[in-house]
DNA sequence: AAGGGTCTGTCAATTGCCTGACATTTGATG
DNA sequence: CATCAAATGTCAGGCAATTGACAGACCCTT
């Protein structure tokens, strides 16, 4: 893949598009891009930090285990598409990484070593606030999605859920359109992101469905009726 | 309140006493003291970033408010105690406050203004890092929270507060001992911050009296066996 | 074309938690 | 001291969501 590319991929997310030119054109230079199969992953909890992550193509799910006996269970924080940065929280403390990083399906990654970006920040400390501004737009995406989570019922959560996926999470910087209308998304991943059991997600679809508003398929959910969802959500 | 009176205070806390000197030095010289009453909002949501905070005396609870429906639903999504700095998310990105921040009874308050922050940092850009570290002690304790809701039992999720409160929620310099074995909170706000009805956690709380780990008071719950509660935790 | 794995669609049975309602206790306040 | 508000303690009924189980649909591989 050439540098333009890229470069093209990168700056339609606000994140890097607002950056200062120099920071864009360095890391840029610094990165690697990496190809992963899936369920390959980039990186597991408690690994050291090893640098920051943008997304290509495919797509990445951040996911959180259970600690505590070995079961299945487990948590989608998020699934990742293009161009989201990700990996930015070790980046300050250097602690240990909080979730594992998995490619789901065929992904391609573009990576930022640790001493790379260590340099660049050294060079430049003003940079500190940049990466701080990828951390903070996501602590607010944490904070709505818990107070969804306590004070919604699961229809609606659901229905916000698959929204924001519509929208990218809102951190496109053509932020009016959406992107996607079909999502590429299990409902088995979809109820492990809301923390919802499969077979009730499956139920909510079905009635999304029937009301008009989805064309579900294997694997993906088409988005009929943008504005009716977003009544469902009561969103606007 | 003196100086060092204040400066011993917050120095308890791991984030401001491993702060370069300089910086402690600059922000208790630009801090001011502002004193609370119960129920008193420090700021709400959507207010403009006015500022960091740090608390010495009292608690103030970080409270996320239903927006949809004027409900009485919310939930506290901390409880903050001394030395515990909060309202950090703001500096980077200037955006609205995501929370409302109130006294819970009286509280005594160290509250930097914005724009000191701002001639700090342009100073010295390194500092950025510094409330970068703020942040991400954050966020990793509210993954750990959103896992925990998502995958643990109630009963665990409530003993696991129970002793983050007692612990401080690990932002104490002196990380070892633990500092408070009687927590003064109501059986409503652990509800409340745990997303459970109260009469769900009354019962609980009990059934942990009877094995002998709690005594129970009223606004207060003192910790009796801190193994015993532990172990319920599944914690080590 | 056959087979196996994955995802979807639907049951029925069970339960954990919530709602609502009320009595009781405690501390604060005039 | 009397009163009131706030917090705790307890119960029964109801329901939303889980669990478990299975059938069918679809896709990929051989």
């Amino acid at each position: 893949m050439q540098i333009h590319n890229i470069q093209q991929i990168l700056n339609r997310g606000r994140w890097f598009a607002n950056l200062p030119g120099a920071l864009q054109q360095s890391l840029l230079k610094h990165g690697a891009i990496r190809q992963f199969q899936n369920g390959q992953r980039l990186f597991s909890r408690g690994d050291c930090a090893d640098g920051l992550y943008a997304l290509l193509g495919g797509t990445v799910q951040i996911v959180g285990a259970s600690k505590h006996g070995a079961d299945d269970k487990h948590v989608i924080l998020t699934l990742i598409d293009p161009p989201d940065w990700f990996g930015e929280i070790c980046l300050f403390d250097r602690q240990p990484r909080t979730h594992d990083a998995l490619a789901d399906g065929a992904a391609t990654v573009f990576h930022v070593r640790q001493t790379l970006l260590d340099q660049l920040i050294a060079e430049n400390p003003n940079y500190w606030r940049e990466f701080g501004l990828l951390l903070t737009q996501k602590v607010r995406l944490i904070f709505s999605a818990i107070e969804d989570a306590a004070l919604l019922p699961t229809h609606m959560r659901l229905a916000r859920r698959l929204l924001q996926m519509a929208e990218g999470y809102g951190i496109r910087s053509d932020s009016s359109t959406v992107s996607a209308r079909t999502l590429h998304v299990s409902q088995e991943k979809l109820s492990a992101m809301l923390s919802i059991s499969r077979q009730t997600v499956n139920q909510m679809l079905k009635e999304l469905e029937h009301e008009g508003l989805l064309q579900l398929g294997r694997g993906n959910i088409e988005i009929l009726d943008l504005e009716g969802l977003k009544q469902k959500a009561q969103v606007n």
